[in-house]
DNA sequence: CGGATTTGACCTGCGC
DNA sequence: GCGCAGGTCAAATCCG
């Protein structure tokens, strides 16, 4: 994943509205009071038109150097996040792995088996044949399985992993390997859906939940059905969801939110349309089209915010009429 | 009262 | 064939 190529981070700061560049020879005349120092007109428009050009020069350099810093938190991020991935492909692999598993389940976690998990949310996927021995033959093998890892509070002792869908139990196991209880669910959201899922904690971590989706659901997500098919609840204001339907995982980002990006993308998984072996735990890595849509659309919030505009026109002017005064900066 | 959850019994597949 | 373990069923129970 790749933050950075995604939105431009560089702030085109339309500052037309007030006239500071392409239209200094027409200040109004309140504006010339408080310059004033008895120099002539045009000396004086010369020495602001250099003092604007010089700082627009400077804030274009911070904004490059923000640019830069925020790239390379970007790529320092990618790094942790794939070692924890790492990290978590092996346990789950040791953990899978006990002498006595059957014969079906042992050979399933060999090879493509994408286990990731996020500090705080929820995440990945990947197509094994887990659990698919009491099935048909023919359902083993095109029941599409993935696994998704959730960390929940340690003192949460409910199996739910919220994912959009609606589940309805149907039975609860302790395993051998695992002295927690496993909790069975089928979705009840379309009778005819045919998606069950296993909720278990982890024997080495509690606070993890290890749901593990069989089948394809052949109905939307419960989000969807109430807000139309988009997938994200408010793309321009205050966007944020996440959710699995048939064709894969969507995650949103909420970027009105402090949270971490971390904690805003989850149930990455299913990617169903495809049974090879995927990097999971990406944020839906939109179409150009829908990232400059998006971008825009943050572009106008911004815009059309009177707020968001009068305090840009006070901090700009503000700076400009500072840089006139000698002694202030 | 109806839907969801719990839980013990039963079913099925696999290893020995 | 037997025993074990995981998965499912369905009656009982809970809860809004």
């Amino acid at each position: 994943m790749d933050y950075s190529p995604c939105i431009s981070t560089s702030l085109d700061l339309n500052i037309k509205p007030l006239r500071v560049l392409d239209e200094a020879p027409k200040r109004e005349p309140q504006e010339s009071n408080f310059m004033d120092l008895g120099l002539n007109t045009s000396v004086k428009e010369e020495i602001n038109t250099g003092a604007l050009v010089e700082e627009l020069n400077r804030v274009s350099a911070e904004n490059k150097k923000l640019t830069k810093m925020l790239t390379v938190m970007c790529e320092n991020y990618n790094t942790l996040r794939s070692q924890v991935v790492d990290y978590m492909s092996k346990n789950a692999d040791k953990e899978l792995s006990p002498s006595k598993k059957r014969k079906s389940d042992s050979s399933n976690n060999i090879g493509d088996n994408n286990v990731n998990m996020l500090t705080n949310g929820a995440s990945e996927s990947s197509s094994t044949d887990e659990d698919s021995s009491k099935k048909p033959r023919e359902e083993k093998i095109t029941a599409k399985i993935s696994r998704v890892y959730v960390r929940t509070e340690t003192s949460d002792t409910s199996l739910i992993v919220k994912d959009g869908y609606q589940w309805r139990k149907y039975g609860q196991k302790v395993t051998r390997d695992n002295p927690c209880p496993r909790a069975y669910f089928k979705c009840s959201f379309a009778p005819s859906c045919p998606v069950k899922k296993k909720v278990q904690r982890t024997a080495e971590d509690q606070s993890v939940l290890v749901a593990t989706y069989e089948g394809e659901h052949n109905h939307p997500t419960q989000m969807d059905e109430t807000s139309g098919s988009s997938r994200c609840m408010a793309i321009g204001s205050v966007p944020c969801s996440t959710s699995l339907n048939s064709s894969g995982p969507t995650i949103t980002l909420d970027l009105t939110k402090s949270k971490s990006p971390i904690d805003s993308q989850s149930n990455n998984n299913n990617n169903n349309s495809s049974n090879s072996n995927k990097t999971a735990l990406k944020p839906k890595t939109e179409s150009p089209e829908i990232q400059r849509f998006l971008v825009e659309q943050m572009a106008s919030s911004l815009t059309k915010d009177p707020g968001f505009t009068a305090a840009l026109a006070a901090a700009i002017s503000g700076r400009i009429f500072h840089q006139n005064l000698p002694g202030k900066w």
